[in-house]
DNA sequence: CGAGGTATATTGCAATGCAAAGAACCTTCT
DNA sequence: AGAAGGTTCTTTGCATTGCAATATACCTCG
């Protein structure tokens, strides 16, 4: 049988995974902004997120109409898709927001004893 | 290809996933307590977790010597494990509380824009 | 053209929540 | 004793998703 133990990074890492698609919307709300800079934004704030999982998400986002985008020609290489909200968008960070707050609020609750 | 598209639902709820191990670790550090009983108290808190869910985490969490349980007799149906913290379980949880304070900042950090 | 940098995409794997089903134990009622 | 129903714990199979690694394509410069 498979057990494995958990690893105290990988919690702290299962943390953050739980809201990466909050804080992505997050990003693109400030600003149409393309991938290789979310990965920046996101950085600064405290998420390391990688290519491998930014690019799948953010074809998640699309899919769902949360994101649409435009390609946008660079100097430096490639053209590049600049991402920026719907109004579903706008929607789906409003109800995120308000999940990131009860979280908060559960969190709190569990804390406090 | 599959390319799902993400329900709000979800992702509500993934947020919730990464902090269960905390949660759990937090509702038992308050004392000695069986599973149908974590259950309630974290239902309490605004977190809806299911059996298929806490088992497979309490043992996971036991394997990893971060709790430890105690068979005892119940009046009602059969015996109960009664779980507690172990030494380690107690330097999870603050590795786990520095985490969640690190993450309540990485969100202000993107939510104060 | 070749080298090196930039941008996007894909594949395969690991972790884990959950619905559903099952197993084992208990009390109560008939 | 047997049946019914509740309680407790376990297991199986599936879906989701982060990520390392790899691939593909485009761009500029020499």
């Amino acid at each position: 049988m498979i057990m494995e133990k958990i690893k105290l990074e990988n919690s702290r890492a299962q943390m953050k995974k739980g809201v990466l698609d909050f804080a992505v919307l997050l990003v693109v709300s400030e600003g149409a902004i393309y991938a290789p800079d979310i990965i920046v934004k996101l950085k600064e704030a405290g998420l390391r997120v990688v290519e491998g999982t930014i690019y799948p998400l953010l074809n998640r986002l699309k899919e769902s109409e949360f994101l649409e985008y435009e390609w946008k020609e660079s100097k430096y290489g490639p053209p590049r898709k600049y991402y920026q909200l719907t109004s579903r968008g706008r929607a789906a960070l409003r109800e995120l927001t308000d999940g990131w707050n009860e979280l908060s609020r559960t969190i709190s609750n569990l804390l406090k004893k």
